[in-house]
This record gives C-alpha cells, structure tokens and sequence, in this order.
DNA sequence: CCACTAACGCAACGATCAGTGCGATAATTT
DNA sequence: AAATTATCGCACTGATCGTTGCGTTAGTGG
C-alpha cells in the first residue's frame, strides 16, 4: 500500500500532452543546438505551457531521460532466424541503421550529457535485446555467451563509432562486426 | 597571409586567466550536474568577469570543447617496452585509469552532450597515440595494424562502458582486452 | 450521471542569463 | 621607454528562465 493516496492518470489528455513534448524534444534536437533545449522552448514548440513541463518533468535532465528510454524502447524486433549468427547480423544492423540517423545521435548525445544515467536509458534495452538472443541460441542448444562481453564486442565499436568518430557505420560493417566476433569464438 | 590584421596575444594575463575557466569547468563538473554549468557560473567560480566568457569562447559548447580538447591532449605518455602487446597493454591501461576517474566523466559526458563535435574533441588524441604505437611495431618489422580497427577493438568498448554501463572499466580489464584483441589477429 | 481530484492553463514575481558600449589594464612591438 | 592594441573589468539593459498561487478543465470511480 506505498502511497495509494495519490493514483496516477494517464488517461487521454495527459498521454497527448507526453506525446507532443516527447516530439517536441526530438524536432528540436534535430535542427538547432542542444543548448536551446529549454524547458519552456520545448514547451512552446508542444503546444504546451512551460508550466506543465517544470511541474511533470522538473528539469531538462529528468525530461531527456524520459524521451531517450521510451525512445530506445522496444523500437527494435528480436530477429529470430534460426541460427546465432543470423540473429545477431539481423539485429546489430538494425541497431547501426538505427544509430545512423542524424536525429537519433543527436538525442543520445544529449541524453548522454544530462547525467551519468543518461547513457545508461539509450542502451539498457539494447542489452535486453541480446540477452534475448543469446538465451534464445543456449535454448537451441549452442554456445553460451556472456551478455556483458558480447556487448563489450558488438555494440561496443559501434556505439564508439557512432558517438566519438566521425565515420559513419553502415549495416554492413556491424554485419562484418559479428562475423570477426564469432570467429573469435571458435579459436580460443 | 590569412588575417594578418588581428594578431593573437597569448601573454601572461590570457594564459592566466584561460587556465582559472578551465580549472572553474572541471570543478563544476566534479561537483554539481552539468544543467548549472553557465558562463557566469564558470566565471564566478573562475573569478572572472562573465564578459570575458561571452567575448573569448561566446558559448559553453564552445568552452567546453576548448577544455577537453586541451585536456585529452598530451596528457599521456606513449609507452615504449619493445613490444607491441606490452605497448599496447601499458597505453590502454592508463587510458582505462584515466577514462575511470568520475570528474574526467563528467567533462566527457558534458562535451559529448554540447554538439556533434564533442566526442572527437575527447578522443583524437587517442587516436594518434595509437597511431604512434603501431607505427613504431611496423618499424620494428612486426605486423602492420589498421589503427581503425584497433580503435574499434581496444577503445571502443572502454569508452562504451565508460559512458553507456554502470560498471567500471579497470586497468587489469584493458589488459585483457589487448590480450583478446592481439590472440585474434594470430588466428584469423 | 455525479462527485472527486489529478493534471493543465494562466498570471505574476524574482533571479539569472545574454549582450553592448566604454574606459582601464597590460602584452607586444618599435 | 613609448606607442599600439589585444584583452579584460565595469555598469547597464532587455530577454528568458525557474517558480508559486490560484482557477479551470477533464480523466476516473461510484
């Protein structure tokens, strides 16, 4: 019985009010710099008042986190191609097509930015996504991989790639990626 | 003969006063969230006046990428042991300490967030460090590495759990990143 | 359909930010 | 040492931010 004097309502008009300010912050951060992004910019862009913001999100940090997890959230399918290999070549491309997008690096970068947690809400269902995977190919009788190592070496230079360089990195090179990866595996 | 009307003073006064902003940055960073990070805020911890923020960088973007362009630059000393395993062990092994340090977080998570530019500011020098380490193994008449593909491999994921995961990144891990990355270019 | 109240809009306020013009200081050159 | 001028400090101003109190709107349960 935590606190059941205050009960939530997510009913139509506050789930229409997240949903303009979530793509306010997008639009937003896709054309202008991330220093314009303040709570009653992104208030005025939602058709919303700046009131409304200070008061459900408190403060642009609070604000980036809630837009990148619902964000980085099941946006993806688990691929489910029968083999380890197909699943994850599947999966990693959609995930380099994902970060590929101007937009979408823009959001993680500010995500990053507004705190230590912010990295953590563009990537923590990434890493369910591949325990999925690899729980998946231990349930079909294969190798078991370790999540956190397995992500060490894929989402790794990507994520590196994507955030630190400025080369891009295509589908087909996070294809080349998994290749190098599991042939690792077989020549310890 | 590119603008020879206004010619830099990088004297005592400049030099002084640039080095009390950047230690006033990496202070607020250490301390409280990067939201409070203003020119006045830098200025007053600097004991500066704000005017000369606004006049000399304009913008925390731009401040920012000055501070950690400076600060991961020759800040490392590029190992020399003779072989390319220990070269490689020793370098990223200080890199790992480095990139560790919750105030060096801080400044990286807040440049990244400050604008497409801001990771490269944070790790070009890595690059050519490793250059260097590479280029030195070639001379010694060893093999011949993509220093790209190294970085995917060795930096890619330090700085992916450095800024994406919780858990830390030790010394003794980077080690055995070198070990894994070197064992899989014997057997390929 | 009605009562209840979470969520929003509105107006007003102090605080801080971003910018400008001008004079003072000090680095650099001759 | 004197002249030149890049750089900084100061005072001032308009704009924007962050916050609070109060009334209104609209989900939610009886």
């Amino acid at each position: 019985m935590a606190d059941s004097s205050t009960q939530v309502r997510p009913g139509g008009r506050s789930a229409k009010v997240r949903a303009a300010v979530h793509h306010a912050v997008a639009e937003l951060l896709a054309e202008e710099e991330a220093e314009t992004l303040t709570l009653p910019a992104v208030a005025a862009r939602a058709g919303v008042h700046p009131t409304t913001l200070y008061r459900r999100w408190g403060s642009t940090a609070q604000l980036l986190n809630d837009v990148a997890t619902s964000r980085f959230t099941d946006d993806l399918v688990v691929p489910d191609s029968g083999s380890l290999a197909g699943d994850l070549q599947r999966w990693l491309a959609d995930v380099a097509t994902d970060v590929a997008d101007p937009d979408t690096l823009a959001l993680m970068r500010a995500t990053i930015g507004s705190g230590p947690a912010g990295g953590c809400a563009c990537v923590e269902d990434r890493h369910r996504q591949l325990g999925a995977i690899i729980r998946r190919e231990q349930d079909r009788g294969g190798t078991a991989l370790d999540v956190e190592t397995a992500a060490d070496f894929l989402l790794g230079p990507l994520y590196y790639r994507a955030i630190f360089t400025p080369e891009p990195a295509s589908a087909d090179w996070a294809r080349t990626l998994v290749s190098t990866y599991l042939a690792t595996l077989r020549t310890p």
